[in-house]
RNA sequence: GGCCCGUUCGUCUAGUGGCCUAGGACACCACCCUCUCAAGGUGGCGGCACGGGUUCGAAUCCCGUACGGGCUGCCA
């Protein structure tokens, strides 16, 4: 199945300082500039799918080379985050993390290889300067200006590429060849002024090193990959296989944005996502099995999961069918599961078997865990009365004698059972002619001081006799009053 | 502006020339079930961007147009 000339790049001789490590290596190369995003999260994911699932190594890289931007914590989010997703160092597949910035010697080196072999020169031409002579000469961005001038290392000179003459083809697994003419590729920067490399030799320097065989990564990059392929190409090394997914954009089309949109993987984490949801959901962007079922095991995702099968354009992140997502997971969850999840969400006083007696009536009724405290609170403390609700339901004829019936009726029963509860109030309710769904409001509001949540009975067994009663008991007061 | 990529229901997708009267999922609507709210069940709404080709036949192949996006940095 997995058969066919798509795959060859795995054949192919592999430039890595180990030769005879023939598998297959992957690499998800962060920069640690914001928050973890949804965005990145789903490139790792499939580059750990194939990494997974063809015996190879999955490299994680910081790339941190950007000190203006560059925070530490911001390293710890994206690497708490990746292990929130199941991809972590407890798998032998898992590489790293390595620094770009520990490799600057040979980012420089590999600088130095490219000027001796005529493959790259020295510029003094400052961004003001190519700005006002691209002007005048008609156009926009650098000319090559400094090309012949023969200059020498110097503070302030940058060292640029010497794009050749021709047309650099990129074959890419997911959108075929993709052709560029390099006359329209600049002389791009390699090592800046300050003698610092720039992310494209970085990349492919490290990509190099690590003998790294497959590049898959978001299709902004694209634009950068004949670049980076003249580089291997210079570098003396076959280019690694390229594969670009199609990005994540928000409701504008436009791409994530971290400053714009909601998409830090670790706050979906705090409002109660499961990862499991979440990395399934993660996984239906931009791709799909090609039948008819979303809802997977990641073991069925990563068996399935072919980078050939990826689509070409951007997929919107619907927070809407995460949440569809995400209740479908917490159903799934055996019962025992659910409420040890559950532990986390509430505060530590709350009575846990209390908690565990109504769980299985929360389960079908959560999207995310953080909506769990606000759905059972009624059961651990003060009951806290909508005012909507109580005047919504309190207000009908019934709602007085009804409840005073139910006070004397609850007091004598010697069963204290949902069953029991339903059927004592359905007798109650008789004589005032309602049914059980106009006769429970007024119950439910005294009781849970809301018109909606858990079913009424069952909860009234697990809130017990004497505190129930207590309820019902303010409840009538408060509407004599 | 230039280069590159893309375009199937509102959204995510299935579809690789006849199985398509375009299938599924989310969302939405209705009904059923029902102690509220969910869950579950049934049904509904809704799409091949447009124009030309090629072909007996096109959502599927080709060309053009439109629209969207990415890149165009001494960010990554």
């Amino acid at each position: 199945m997995v058969s066919g000339g798509a795959w060859a790049g795995v054949e192919r001789p592999v430039a890595s300082p180990s030769m005879s490590d023939v598998s297959p290596r992957f690499r998800f190369a962060p920069s640690p500039t914001g928050f973890f995003h949804v965005g990145g999260a789903r490139t790792a994911l499939f580059n750990w799918a194939l990494a997974r699932r063809l015996g190879g190594r999955f490299v994680l890289r910081i790339e941190d080379t950007d000190e203006a931007r560059n925070r530490p914590e911001w390293t710890d989010g994206i690497i708490d985050a990746l292990a929130w997703l199941g991809i972590s160092a407890d798998d032998p597949v898992f590489e790293g993390p390595h620094f770009q910035s520990d490799s600057a010697q040979s980012h420089l080196a590999a600088a130095e290889r490219l000027v001796a072999s005529g493959n790259a020169y020295y510029c003094a031409m400052t961004p003001e300067e190519i700005t006002e002579r691209a002007g005048a000469e008609g156009g926009t961005g650098y000319g090559g200006w400094s090309r012949d001038l023969g200059l020498g290392p110097g503070s302030g000179r940058v060292l640029r590429f010497r794009v050749p003459d021709g047309s650099t083809v990129v074959h890419d697994l997911v959108r075929g060849e993709v052709s560029f003419d390099n006359a329209v590729i600049e002389d791009f920067v390699l090592v800046r002024g300050n003698g610092s490399p720039v992310f494209n030799l970085a990349n492919v320097v490290d990509d190099i090193e690590m003998g790294i065989t497959h590049v898959v990564r978001a299709e902004e990059h694209l634009p950068n990959t004949p670049k980076q392929q003249m580089i291997w190409d210079a570098l003396g090394h076959a280019p690694p296989v390229w594969g670009h997914v199609p990005v994540l954009v928000n409701e504008q089309r436009k791409k994530l944005s971290k400053r714009r949109d909601k998409v830090a993987l670790e706050q979906y984490r705090d409002e109660g996502y499961l990862a499991t949801a979440m990395v399934n959901y993660l996984m239906t962007l931009g791709w799909s099995a090609g039948d008819d079922r979303e809802i997977r095991p990641w073991a069925e995702i990563e068996s399935l999961f072919r980078l050939e099968d990826v689509n070409l354009s951007p997929a919107f992140f619907d927070i809407k069918k995460l949440a569809a997502f995400n209740g479908e997971y917490i159903r799934m969850m055996p019962i025992d599961e659910f409420v040890a999840e559950c532990d986390r969400w509430v505060p530590a006083d709350w009575d846990r078997e209390r908690l565990a007696a109504i769980a299985t009536h929360i389960q079908p009724r959560l999207v995310t865990f953080s909506d769990l405290p606000g759905i059972v609170d009624f059961l651990f403390g003060d009951v806290v009365t909508d005012d909507d609700s109580w005047s919504k339901t309190m207000s009908t004829e019934y709602a007085r004698p009804l409840l005073e019936s139910t006070i004397g009726q609850y007091s004598e029963l010697g069963d204290w059972s949902a069953d029991v509860l339903k059927s004592t109030l359905e007798l109650v309710m008789e004589p005032f002619g309602v049914k059980l769904g106009k006769a429970q409001a007024p119950v439910r509001v005294a009781v849970t001081g809301r018109t909606v949540g858990p079913p009424l009975f069952e909860s009234i067994e697990v809130l017990g006799r004497e505190e129930t009663l207590v309820r019902l008991g303010r409840a009538l007061e408060q509407l004599a009053t």
